[in-house]
This record gives C-alpha cells, structure tokens and sequence, in this order.
DNA sequence: TTGTACGCGTTATCAT
DNA sequence: ATGATAACGCGTACAA
C-alpha cells in the first residue's frame, strides 16, 4: 500500500538547492564568473555582469554560507558572550540594551550575530572557540570562569571586553565609572545634603569598584571626617538595595547614592516603608539611566551611561580586528553624564543652592 | 627591502588548525575512523578508539563546523527573529526572558543561537532563509512585515511561531490570553469592586485582543449594562497607560485591568499624580508577572504567564520538526494563573469577601 | 575578460 | 573494523 504513493510525492520536496553550477549553467557562462560576480570582482564584463544579476535576482539565489565560509574562512558571525549567571542576567535592564546596540551593529555591517550565555554546561568557552564558527566575539568583562578565560586566551580568535577586564591589556570598552561616582556625590553636596551614604554595586565587578572610589573620593575631599561606614554593600539588583536602607537610616543620612537604577528603585520602596518620601526626606541618584528603571516613582536622578552605543561601538572595535589582526589592543573609555531629574531634590532645593 | 623580510615572519600565525588528517597521522590511522570516533560512530574497536580520544583531547582539537554543516547540511544553529522596532524591544521585560528561555534550550540541546533583530534594514528574511546558515527558527509573531512572511512561507526552512500568528496553520506557541483576561476580572470583580476598567494591550496583536476579549466576556456577562467606555486603548508600555489614567477616573472607575505590568507601572504613576492610592482607592491588576516589573510600589497582583518555559518549548517543538519535517503542524497553549499581590487590594478587602 | 582546476575539512559510500 | 575516495559549494591562482 505505500507503495501506492504517487510519485507526484517527490515534487513536494523541491530540492531544487541551485548552486554556483546552476546559476552559471542558465547564464551560459562559468561557474567563476558567477562567483565574481557575486563577490563584485571588478573583470566582469558589464553584460555578462546583468546577464547573471538578473538571474540570481529571478531564481532568489543566495551563495551558502558554509561553503563560503569554509573556503574562505570568514563566517561573519561574530558571538557575544553574556558570562553571568541566567538568573540575574535579564533582571537587569543593561544586558537587553547593550544586546540591542550589539544586535543593531551586526545588522549595520551585515554580520549575524550569535548569543551565547553561560548556563549550566561550562562548555561555553569550547564553543566560542570553535573553529569555523566565530569570527570573533564580544564578551560581558564580569565574573568570568577561570576555564573560560583560559580558554579564550589560548585560542586565536579576537576579541573584546565590555567592561575593564582584570587583565587591562586586552581591548576593551568602559564609561569612566569613577567620573560618574564623583558627579553623583558632586550634585548631592551642591543640593546642600549633608550625610550621603553609597550603596554599592557588586564589589566584584571593576564598575562597582569605581563607583564606589568616585564616591569615596569626593566625600574625602570635601566632606571632614567622611565615615566609611556610610558605604553599604549591594550588587546592583533591587532586593540588596532595599535590605540595607533602615541601618542607613538609623544613621542619619539624608542622601543615597547608588550604584545602579535598580538598587535606587529597591531603596526607595524600602523608604517609603519606613514613611520617608523621597526627595522631601532623603535624595537619591542612581546609575545606568537605563529605561524602565528610571521612570520610578519619583523619576530617578540618575548617571547616564551610553550603554547602547558602547554595545555598538565593541563590535566596531572587534570588526578592526579581524581587519588587520596585528593592530594594538584598543581601549576606549566613554564618558558619562549626570541627568537631574525628581528623586535628588534639585527642583525643592534650587533656591537654597542658589544662596551659595 | 622587503625581500629581506626574515623567513621567522611564518612562525608568526601558527596557522597549525588541526584537522582530521592531522590526528589521523598522530593516531596512525585513517581520517574516517577518527571521524568515526568523533561522531561516536559503533563500529570502532575499543583500543582505537581510546588512542584517538586521547589524541583528541590533548590537542584540544574541534572539527570545524564550516565544513561539517556544508557536508551534513546541518549547522546546528537555529535563529531567534524578534521583528519589532528595537526602539520597543527591550523595554520591555518579555523578550529578555523570552531569549533567555530560548538560550537555555539551545545551551541544553547543543544548538547554536543565532539573533536577528528587526531593524533598519528590510532584508532580515534574507539573512534567516540564507541556505546552510541556519537549520530552523523560532519567530516572535507580532507585526510580521508582509515581505518578511512571504520569504520564510517560500523558503522550507522550518520555523515556530511565538504568540499565535494569523494564520493558524502553523506551529505555535502561545499562552491563554482570554483565560488570563478573565481571571483578572473575576478576582476584581470578587473582591468587591464595581466599576472596573481594562487598559488595552497593542491591538495589533493577538496577545492585546485576547485579554481584551477575556475582560469583555466576563464583564458582559456579570455586569449588567457593561459600558464599553470602560476599555482604553494602550501598546503595552508604560507611557500609554499613564496618559489615560485622568480620562478613567473621570469616569469613576474603582479598579483598572491593565494589559501589561509596564502599563500597570504607568497607570500608578498616573493614579498618584491625582493624589491617588493603589490599592486603598483604585485596584490595579496587571498581566506577565515578569520581574522587575512587579517589584512596583505597591507589588502588583498580576497575571503570571510562563514566559521562560514557552521560549523553551518553542525550541524543543523546533527540534522535533527538524527530526521530522514531515510531522504535523502543532499548536500549544500554555496555561496562566493569577498571582495576588498588594495592588488588587485582597487584604484590605477580604474580610468583606468573606461575608458572601 | 573568462574558464580550468584545485583545495578548504568534513561526512558518507564503498570496498577490503 | 578500517581505509580509500567521492562529494558538499565555493573562491581563487593560474592559464588562456
């Protein structure tokens, strides 16, 4: 009985993958002048040059990709590599954002874009390495596996880091953390606040190093007798936030800096718990100024950092590098900027400062 | 003078890629039975194979994917299109869960993730049906561009929808909107509350007229003379939300179902600009339940739809039609549940429940 | 300007 | 159980 099926069957499954060969057969000419003209080899005479066009345009023709790239050894994939545990990953809005600026960057320079994120299997590093898969890759410059640095490290394919790598010799792209520290703390003097506490981002990470150095600078300088016990530890995520406010509180302070949008939202529910409205009893800045986090309520003052155009920009500075693979390593570090908005107080103390 | 280049220059790239025939040589035997070993083929006595393992890890060689797709015409990379506006996308809290769903599975399964964001350019349908680069992928159904469908429907790359998609047809996945609709509702409607209104989602997509139609269904149904004034129309971020707020507390409106967490974020930031409470004057009841989201002040009562799972399905329902590309096309619906929190007022109103 | 021929590294078929 | 050999589709040096 199955062999009773028509053989009309066969015409369902076209397979009719057209190739080099095919294009060059219906044009009459080479199955290399077919490929010089995809390639846009300049001795290609013009009308042979339409002639093939036009047919790759009608059949919807396109090279494959693996055989291109086994051939030339160039995939144009390139990889990000999100090392950090799945569970905080995107309870963070900086991960999609800078995704984003990446993901518009391969779109811009026609390369696709592959995702890796560390999970249960610690093979990661066996599959960005990988040969003929990657021509290269971006990588999130925290909390990395001692096996996959290694691993990166004794491979030859190029890369760059998100974010100042322990190891400062690699190419990498950061905002200037310790400005955006010193901005912050800046502000809230200026605004008249006079016991400002910090609520760190995590220690391990050399963003929340410098955030927590920018603050601690300023308040050294300018405030006698700065208290280090006015410095929590946090980890950038909204609970670490929320736990500490009532010891800082018992302490006295009128102001919060914190090192992340989503820290400040945690310790703004944990002061409104304790009936402190904020900016009326206690000044807050954030960082990152990464939407949703600071359409808070009140709006979040907060450090802007360029998080999508850094995204981007990596995969500019990777890019050169598979260019010409002898260049220096590059490190660029963008700059922030501090954005005023409702939750520091800067509208009700305005005139106060205004005295000075 | 560049004649005098010295020869060491070629020390400089290794270019040592190992290959099969290169651990064929050291093990002494031939490529196709270190290929054998490699794809864990049976027929391989014991000794040899163990030789070649051997080999194998020390070297630290990996076949070269390039070349092993183009001969098996498998890539074991599947794609994840996310066709909307990238202005959009990550403000919102669904697709990086969604993603990261999706990643796991592709971790768990040994696949590849590949990422094609919808941008500026239009050709993205070109890059995903692009033969030899991916084996399959999932799509994120809201807004298809119509050349976009009409190039993944011509091709016979297999795909999964994400949300249901208009034409039913295809696999899917989707979560039961109208359920969720309703059951926000009822719990608002059981808790006491009497004139209750629903911020729409994008009604462009299905997900928006799903829980718009959940609402209408039991408002019909248990409220008698249901004014479709009631219903405004949102997209699903925060910003639309907040701006009808005034409109519906004109209206006298004691509770509001809101389409998405984001815009229930809205619609309190809207309610307390009027000087109003959430829950003590107007109940709030939101749909996802993606953190950070809920994490609001008050927490939301919201609509728990299993985000991270689907993204995983869709990539387990992938596979399976890669094993089997003549299977059926499958549809699931994945169920949701109503998750109660502060800002639906059930603690303040039970006792008054209970008297029913 | 165009065509011929070889090789990229792998898997699969066919011998042995 | 193992090895020789033929594809897979493409790019390019070289020849014409």
């Amino acid at each position: 009985m199955l062999g009773s099926i028509p053989t009309t069957f066969f015409f369902l499954k076209p397979m009719t993958s057209l190739n080099l060969i095919k294009i060059a057969k219906m044009a009459g000419v080479s199955r290399s002048t077919v490929s010089r003209v995809i390639n846009d080899h300049p001795n290609v005479s013009e009308g042979v040059r339409e002639r093939v066009q036009r047919i790759i345009h009608d059949t919807g023709f396109q090279p494959n990709l693996s055989a291109r790239s086994l051939r030339s050894r160039r995939s144009n994939i390139i990889g990000l590599v999100l090392p950090q545990t799945m569970d905080t990953l995107f309870s963070d809005p900086y991960f999609p954002v800078l995704t984003q600026g990446i993901a518009r960057a391969c779109n811009d320079y026609k390369k696709t874009l592959a995702l890796f994120i560390e999970g249960s299997d610690k093979d990661i590093g066996q599959r960005v390495t990988q040969e003929g898969l990657l021509d290269g890759f971006v990588v999130q410059s925290v909390k990395l596996q001692e096996s996959f640095s290694k691993k990166i490290l004794n491979s030859n394919i190029p890369f760059v880091f998100i974010g100042r790598p322990d190891d400062p010799r690699h190419s990498f792209i950061d905002v200037d953390n310790i400005k955006g520290g010193k901005l912050a703390v800046q502000h809230l003097l200026n605004l008249g606040y006079q016991k400002i506490a910090h609520i760190t981002g995590d220690l391990d990470t050399n963003a929340g190093k410098d955030r927590l150095l920018g603050y601690q600078m300023v308040m050294q300088e300018l405030t006698p007798g700065f208290d280090e016990n006015l410095v929590c530890m946090g980890d950038f995520l909204e609970e670490s936030a929320y736990k500490v406010v009532p010891s800082l509180i018992q302490k006295g302070v009128d102001a919060i800096f914190v090192a992340s949008d989503q820290m400040a939202r945690g310790a703004i529910r944990g002061l409104a718990d304790l009936g402190l409205r904020v900016p009326e009893d206690v000044g807050i800045i954030g960082f990152d100024d990464l939407s949703p986090a600071v359409s808070a309520n009140p709006m979040l003052t907060t450090i802007h950092q360029p998080v999508r155009e850094f995204g981007y920009k990596a995969v500019e500075m990777l890019l050169e590098k598979l260019e010409n693979e002898d260049a220096q390593a590059q490190q660029v570090i963008m700059d922030v900027e501090l954005i005023i908005r409702d939750s520091c107080g800067a509208k009700q103390r305005f005139i106060e400062v205004e005295r000075h």
